[in-house]
DNA sequence: TTGTATGCGTTATCAA
DNA sequence: TTGATAACGCATACAA
């Protein structure tokens, strides 16, 4: 019962041409008499002929498919980023082969490699490291054209990102500006993302350059972030501090279960701040105090960028994207007799909130 | 500078010998002796040669890729579905090929008809109406492994799924049982989503099996789903309603907000239970009430289906997949004199909650 | 304008 | 054990 699939030789063959003539014809490529061109659109219509990708992507050397590598899509991020490709490239004729790596570099090598195999004709990733996956180096070796998602720029490889060290910056700034001291950063993975990694420089720096003491850094493990109490009693340890940057929106909202769990409340006992800005943050009914990075306008913006090298356009990189610190009821001053720090809270010192507009050309990292 | 890239043809030359036989060595099929094994291997590996899918595609006429159709990846139910299948297919030798609709009948029948002319071996799909769509039609007429996912079983093809009309009379029960008796039924794009209507179906049957008023439909456009003041507007217009069973949780989420705006809080004034159980539902502070349906265990279960399928395996629609009501701080007894309905609430009615455990075997819609 | 033949990379067949 | 060859589905150079 197996239908045996239509192929352009059938369509020739019923409509009583070559092969060529009907792929002509088919393609709107070369020129037809209006007769044969007749006869072979009816022949395919009543054959139900489509074109198999396969054949195609085997001589023309383009299979119209772009690979992408992502940690995860349970996180929104992610999978927001990744809508934003797929809204980019609909219309395209270009296709998504996707890939997760579960935050595991080894994977990621493994997937960059099982892509390439496929025969994509380019490649948009986020990774653990893009400045020394043997994968990805051999990709771009075999001139694959080749973006990063989310990443600051790395060996040379145009990215769509946010300036993740400023970004912090900023949340550092309206931290103090609030009047806290003692902060807390906090991150999942920080070894195996570069972007954790930048976002505690950033805002390690601007603490240091206020003559503040350093945050602590508060690394998690998977199971930690996962379970309010694991998450709470990490935090007890760290009682003076007033004020948590998370490295996303995700564990930002773990935390403030925590706190609560705690007995704390924010932002009154803690105040806390994430990252990423994703959509559901803004509905909370205790909105987030976050940055807003846009996950889905980076996707577009890195489908853009590989269209453009797609179509032999240089791509040299863009300035970073722009980010937006969004001021929300998880951030406000600290209440020093609530929590058993010794120190006194300073009142906000007149440092301004520092912004850049979404909607107005990116700022330069 | 364009390196060329290295095919089967090359080992064979450089390994002094056919490429049937290097084909045959490096996939260890069929025989050889250890002398040609020793150079073939060896020529390979100098030449960085790696096999290419097309090739093997075009000749095996299987692509090992997997097409998967899904209405958005920015709802974060489809992403951890969409990952969901990724982890089953791991290890595989499966990719997935991934398209997103935007929620567009029209838009997935393009889809499904791109994705098969990719030649993928199988569907995994979640659309607008797999019952009445051309496409998908004319791929299964091609015999091509489909299976659905969150749908109820239609037209004969299998589906990963709740059971969402069985899941809906427990939320009504639930919502009696806490002593509500005027309730409304939330959805977005309720005409294009056969699982919202399933779910208002059975919630509507179970209190017309109580006796209890019809629950207020309340359908919102995109717009208001988006924007909490639009969304409190609507709210407004249904002021005797003292619980809301949101078609999803980001719906449920947006509810509380625009609950918030209009001076209401929740659970007091009005109650709120939500669908899907998405991994950020249960770190709220204000944990959501909901229905647990391990959006990820249902796209491990699709892709398992469809594997086993794609072993020709054959595979029957197994059961539906097991729900667990969760109870949540949003879900308390209305307080009559607050909103300004005129009946008396009932005190609960000696109803036992109703609950199936995600760990125990499926429950059989 | 049309058709034939070739090649894209791989595997399977079959004869040596 | 080996290797030449024929598909697989398509586009294109070239010849007619």
């Amino acid at each position: 019962m197996r239908t045996q699939r239509v192929t352009i030789k059938d369509v020739a063959q019923k409509a009583g041409c070559g092969v060529a003539t009907a792929s002509r014809v088919l393609n709107r490529s070369g020129s037809s008499s209006p007769a044969v061109r007749d006869r072979v659109e009816r022949a395919a219509r009543e054959l139900g002929f489509s074109f198999r990708a396969i054949g195609r992507a085997l001589q023309s050397r383009r299979s119209m498919t772009i690979g992408c590598l992502v940690p995860s899509l349970a996180n929104p991020v992610f999978a927001e980023a990744v809508q934003g490709l797929q809204d980019a490239l609909s219309g395209t004729g270009y296709q998504l082969l996707i890939a997760s790596s579960g935050y595991d570099a080894a994977a990621d090598d493994a997937a960059i490699e099982t892509l390439v195999s496929k025969g994509i004709d380019g490649l948009i990733v986020t990774m653990v490291d893009p400045g020394d996956s043997p994968a990805l180096a051999r990709a771009r070796s075999r001139d694959i054209p080749t973006v990063l998602m989310f990443h600051d720029p790395v060996a040379g490889i145009p990215s769509a990102y946010v300036d993740n060290a400023e970004a912090a910056r900023t949340v550092a700034r309206e931290c103090l500006r609030h009047g806290h001291r003692r902060t807390g950063f906090l991150a999942l993975r920080f070894a195996s993302s570069d972007r954790s990694r930048n976002r505690y420089a950033g805002f390690l720096a601007e603490c240091r350059a206020r003559a503040l003491p350093d945050p602590v850094l508060i690394e998690l493990s998977e199971a930690e972030a996962n379970t309010p109490e694991k998450l709470a009693a990490l935090l007890s340890e760290h009682s003076d501090v007033t004020a948590i940057f998370a490295s996303n929106d995700f564990l930002a909202i773990a935390v403030q279960k925590a706190a609560r769990l705690l007995g704390l409340s924010v932002p009154e006992h803690l105040s806390v701040v994430g990252f990423d800005g994703i959509e559901i943050g803004r509905l909370l009914d205790v909105p987030l105090a976050t940055v807003e990075t846009a996950p889905g306008r980076m996707g577009r913006r890195a489908a853009e960028m590989l269209t453009d090298m797609l179509q032999g356009r240089g791509v040299d990189q863009p300035p970073s994207l722009p980010f937006a610190f969004r001021s929300g009821a998880t951030l406000a001053a600290p209440c020093p007799e609530t929590r058993d720090d010794d120190q006194v809270a300073a009142r906000p010192s007149s440092v301004p909130p520092v912004q850049t507009d979404p909607d107005t050309e990116p700022k330069r990292g």
